[in-house]
DNA sequence: CTGAAAGCGCTAACAG
DNA sequence: CTGTTAGCGCTTTCAG
């Protein structure tokens, strides 16, 4: 393991240079308004002296640093168990890295962190936060609100503005969850399935009460209408899937179709109902939510589905958060074209993705 | 979005206490030698404004950061991909954690992207690196090295101490690639199965070497020996393991045996098998490599495959470099007991778990 | 045990 | 256009 050397600073590079320390500063930083012999001279010297600037000593004055911060709560281990947190996090890596500027992931993984992660917050260490907040309880999002840091949340906040409990200018990235999972269920209806199951996600979040209303949305449209005993809770996983799957199967045998909240549900699911002796989609069409690759296209059958741009999300946040940063400078359009914007929301948009289960 | 608002300075606590700025410090940073009334006042003032201190003001004259960088290069998606890398970051996490320290993410994506982390490696933000060194042609160790920051290794880089080749100091942690390898076909060899394959990983990986390594050892002990013609070399992808499948079953339809460089191989193979009407394990048995629970629990019928601590590598490459940058002060004994120190690098031992496949 | 003073390396007015 | 002059907020001798 190498030791670190002291590196060369500003003063020494504008003594090699033969000029001010000013002069040196403005060449790095641009170099505008400096003529070019003398840039050139600079820039020999840096060179030469191998000089990077010290960004503790830039941050101090110009308050700055060039970082934001990744906040992720794991109570349980499902955010690592499945892609879905790492495509978000090479999605927001790209945009970050585009805006030159660092990601500085904070993994929590119960009350002892969040302390930490509200001190390093309030510590200024960063510009700003991208916070995934995952659970009705997490006292996370409020913490991080009192560290004064801008933030922009991963998914739809409990009591966001839409609904009108949220807290002002809360800003926030998420994927038409209700859109997707009506246009799941009404295909399944366009099946001539009757009896359409859901198996919820963990209800706690506000992805798994959202499709869940967007199921009994599809559901209100048609002649027999939502039926209670057809709503399994789940919570993500596949033993979860397994597990309302069974139940619902005991309760009712006659279903011949099944929505479930995401593929990993879905996994669970369709493994049930092929110990079960039913076919899919014969006797029961599935449809998941979520369109992971290694999932859904390796399920058998493969797995219709509702497919979302994660990676895109998470680009998006970065970008909201530096555009806010910049106080709306710079603003690009997103490469998804034009997210529709409710109150300080934005929802990317759904596909479905048709496969051989439904 | 909220904006950063300025935070109270030590000079504002001071103020508030009664004391001079040093005596702030001094409290805030441990408190030994400060009379009791008086600490306790300046901590008053603390809790009562809310102060915390000032990062990059602190490590202008304390040259330490509390924070360490991960670099991933990922020039093709399959890190991100599979779960081994969040189970890695999660334990680099946890152990950071402990130690107070940030972990700042560096996702590289091609040339473009390294000159960026050189720069912020050189630039002094951060106390060290854990670097996974994928490729053989990568020049992101070299790039890393010139940086001068202290380096550990996640994955024996190429050209190691232990083949000779390698620069000295590097301190790397593995898991048993080889050890594993040769348990898994000696499993099969076990089994009575005499034409075993090989489908290796990308060979520009030192992990897929050392596994063909094993391979080869296993096969060494046998009379029939090594068969050149059983190892299809394939990309420790699915499709990669298809792929690789294909091939072999041109070449060697008599092959009862398969032995793949992972579980996502495998699964590919697995694929492939059913297609052509093989039985597993009657026909053919199959064993893999990493023991990813999505994967290995899961596959029809369950894998036979090689265990590795993931979550372990990463927790001891974090421990690695933060005692060597504390001068090896404050050790500690690992987890998983006392795993064995070959010149620098620490390989973790591997476990065959045996379920239908093998 | 406590305070005064001197920077850490850099940027940002302000003069020239 | 370039140099001079102040700090940014903190730690750390060094006196008292």
């Amino acid at each position: 393991m190498t030791e670190a050397v002291s590196r060369p600073t500003l003063e020494a590079v504008a003594a090699r240079a033969g000029v001010s320390r000013a002069t040196v500063s403005r060449v790095v930083n641009g170099g505008d308004g400096v003529r070019a012999p003398l840039a050139e001279r600079v820039r020999r010297a840096v060179e030469e002296l191998g000089y990077v600037p010290n960004q503790a000593a830039r941050s101090l004055v110009t308050r700055r640093h060039d970082a934001v911060a990744v906040v992720v709560a794991e109570p349980e281990s499902r955010v690592f168990a499945d892609p879905f947190f790492a495509l978000q996090l090479r999605g927001i890596g790209k945009e970050l890295a585009v805006h030159d500027s660092q990601l500085v992931l904070l993994l929590t993984e119960g009350r002892a962190d969040h302390a930490r992660v509200a001190r390093y917050l309030a510590g200024g260490h960063v510009d700003g936060a991208l916070v995934f907040s995952l659970h009705l309880d997490d006292p996370l999002p409020g913490l991080i609100r009192d560290a004064g840091v801008p933030t922009v949340f991963g998914g739809r906040p409990h009591g966001d503005p839409d609904t009108g409990a949220g807290g002002p200018g809360v800003v926030y990235v998420d994927c038409d969850n209700r859109g997707g999972a009506r246009a799941a269920v009404r295909h399944l209806l366009g099946l001539g399935r009757r009896r359409v199951a859901h198996l919820t996600g963990a209800l706690d979040q506000t992805s798994a009460v959202d499709r869940l209303d967007g199921y009994r949305d599809a559901l209100a449209d048609v002649p027999g209408g939502y039926d209670p005993r057809l709503v399994v809770e789940g919570d993500f996983t596949p033993a979860g899937g397994e597990r309302a799957m069974r139940e619902l199967l005991g309760r009712c045998p006659d279903v011949d179709a099944v929505f479930a909240a995401n593929d990993l549900t879905a996994l669970g699911a369709l493994r049930v109902l092929r110990e079960s002796g039913k076919r899919v989609p014969e006797d029961v069409a599935v449809a998941g939510f979520d369109d992971m690759a290694p999932v859904a296209e390796q399920t058998d059958p493969p797995l219709t589905t509702v497919r979302q741009d994660i990676e895109e999300m998470g680009r998006l946040m970065a970008r909201l958060l530096l555009e806010g940063l910049s106080g709306g400078r710079d603003r690009e359009r997103t490469t998804a074209g034009a997210p529709a914007v409710r109150g300080k929301g934005v929802i990317l948009p759904t596909t479905l993705i048709r496969r051989a289960s439904a």
